[in-house]
DNA sequence: ATAAGGAGACTAGTATCCAAGTTTTGTCAA
DNA sequence: TTGACAAAACTTGGATACTAGTCTCCTTAT
């Protein structure tokens, strides 16, 4: 391996951070001194900076010259976009991998299904969230649309982060798994428009979450 | 004004870096050393490093540890996913705005159509081309989308960046023109699907153009 | 009592110094 | 001439001192 990239604390620094302010361990509002930081890491405050930079860059921080650093909150834009982005590439994804369809991938989708019916029979939500991902995930694999997938994932995360203040979460799970099993025939029976239904009406499954969340948490909104 | 954000030095080396990546006044592969860039703007280090931090997280630089720091090439992986993207969300985007498309979208689709017109037989391009930014930009904004047309931007930028290496572009004024016809007359009718073939035969044009520099500069790919 | 103003404790931006790793270059020996 | 090896000249990462703008709180005067 030549291009190896070594690891820097500018990296360790932004990885817990970014972990905390996404799990909401570090709520919207709270300010974030770069002084104050890099004494609990006990490192100078250039690394801080650096990571900071990073995190603004994904609409994470609101960095203001000579001004407090504060975690950004959540704008209805921005969540409405991330779902738009989201949901746009999705039925892309579906559209493309439809095309390339073969009896292997629907194979490939019921294994993972069977193993989602299981879990939820056992009650093994994080089973079954995991077997989720991998669902997902399979449709833009086997589509040839990988590097994709990434590009969903940034945008499910905005989302996901706000979701987390709803405690009401994923008692659906057999609403989820119907989801999916629709959103499998659709891409056996190579009917596009039939397909791509399905995805929309399982991402618009949050419509009702989202606006409780903004009913109930506006203080965590801009 | 409250929240008034200074202008930092930071920005400017920022800005001027990031414009002359772009339209490849910096090729890919050129190397980038801080202390030479600070040199040249007469700054210190520290600015130009956050520079580089801000120019490698949009993949326009690649900056490892101790190494030399140098400007990214293409790859047809993240030239193929920012066009898959970009197709996503103006797809869905048509989708959206076909749902409230009236009388008085088809009007200022049209003016905008009549403007492309006479540009096109007065031969001035670049009326043209502004034109060309402002059709797409309607649909996004009569259709409701407006922060989706930034997203489209981004998409749009690093492909526009390759295609700066052809330069036969623009002599398929008329087809472009043809193809804004075929898409407002598919938002008129109210059709989903022949609007959205029309916006994909659009976006396919650059499938030659792509193939043909990716032929001829293999040298900046990666 | 209240409002204006100033001192001091914050904030981030910039410059500079040092550390650690990489690449180049030049010298010396085979 | 060529190859190996060492030293020097790079590279970026991190730490720290200093600058300058902002905010808060307390004093003071009306």
């Amino acid at each position: 391996m030549d291009d190896f990239i070594r690891r820097t604390t500018t990296d360790a620094v932004y990885e817990t951070l970014h972990n905390e302010i996404v799990s909401l361990a570090i709520l919207p509002g709270q300010k974030l001194s770069e002084t104050e930081v890099a004494r609990r890491f006990g490192v100078s405050r250039q690394p801080v900076r650096n990571a900071f930079s990073k995190l603004e860059n994904e609409e994470l921080l609101l960095i203001r010259p000579q001004k407090v650093t504060i975690v950004r909150g959540f704008s209805m834009e921005r969540i409405a976009l991330a779902r738009l982005v989201r949901t746009a590439v999705e039925l892309e994804v579906v559209h493309r991998a439809i095309k390339i369809w073969d009896s292997e991938c629907d194979a490939k989708l019921a294994q993972n299904l069977a193993l989602q019916e299981t879990a939820i029979n056992n009650g093994d939500l994080s089973t079954f969230h995991a077997l989720d991902y991998d669902f997902h995930k399979l449709i833009y694999v086997l589509g040839g649309n990988p590097l994709a997938f990434e590009v969903m994932l940034d945008c499910k995360q905005k989302v996901d982060r706000l979701c987390l203040l709803s405690l009401e979460k994923s008692s659906e799970a057999n609403s989820i798994f119907k989801d999916h099993r629709d959103i499998a025939a659709g891409m056996s029976s190579g009917n596009v428009e039939k397909a791509q239904a399905s995805v929309r009406k399982h991402l618009s499954r949050l419509d009702k979450t989202i606006a409780f969340i903004h009913d109930k948490h506006p203080n965590y909104f801009e």
